[in-house]
DNA sequence: CGCTTGCGATTACAGATGTAATCGCATCGC
DNA sequence: GCGATGCGATTACATCTGTAATCGCAAGCG
């Protein structure tokens, strides 16, 4: 699975919001901290097409962008990747590290207990 | 907070698991399936304590070499950054995704219900 | 019909990272 | 003492990523 870098992501952040976009639209909605002149999308756009996570499909002489990852897919793929990195693969470990150093409220602890609660049979 | 690559993770956990030791030391307790050179292993171990997550004392003319940064520093970082860029900075996303698509099993949603419950006050 | 304009493609370049060879010096064995 | 060894430091180089300028061509304007 080609991995993409974090200025990446932010552009498959807005497609994933809104598709399917230009590259002057994509350009148009990235995040405006980020400071990107056009030219710097439209390299990002041809690397992820390249990655095989966008698709496009030719309108006029443009390209339209589409997501061919979802982005529940890639949410899927990076926290596997954490799990899997930092805490032997297994998923109780983080959990049991970030209640105890993210401090979890009680309103998140009881909102986790009722998700926890539906998955049962 | 200086990043640290998966290369040079693989350098720490050698460290997190044995502390202090020379570098020739990290080589062999280093993965083998990475295939490192001793040159490899040096080469991390200085851009680690340029880093600032190794520290070294002299012993003779060779460096013993100990994490600066804890395991569970390291785990809660990069824990944080995932939630914050994936999951809007909460934890319960992220676990409602990883219970949905890891299919956590009865036994894994036990011992988190578990967890949880402890963590009441 | 030619000229501008707008597009993707190509090229550029710096910094980080992974991997490694080499260098300069201190030390240990003789 | 002196040469071989072994150490960290320095240098090398390819790849990936972030950021961007430039190129070549097609299409639309006049």
């Amino acid at each position: 699975m080609e991995r993409i870098g974090e200025a990446e992501f932010a552009v498959m952040e807005v497609l994933w919001d809104t598709a399917p976009l230009t590259a002057a639209e994509v350009a148009e909605r990235a995040p405006a901290d980020r400071g990107w002149s056009l030219a710097t999308v439209k390299t990002m756009l041809g690397r992820l097409l390249a990655k095989g996570v966008l698709t496009h499909e030719e309108e006029g002489r443009r390209y339209l962008y589409r997501p061919a990852l979802s982005r529940d897919d890639y949410l899927a793929q990076e926290s596997a990747r954490l799990v899997d990195r930092l805490f032997g693969g297994k998923v109780t470990p983080l959990v049991a590290h970030l209640a105890q150093r993210d401090r979890l409220s009680p309103k998140d602890i009881a909102e986790i207990e009722a998700l926890l609660k539906a998955l049962k049979p």
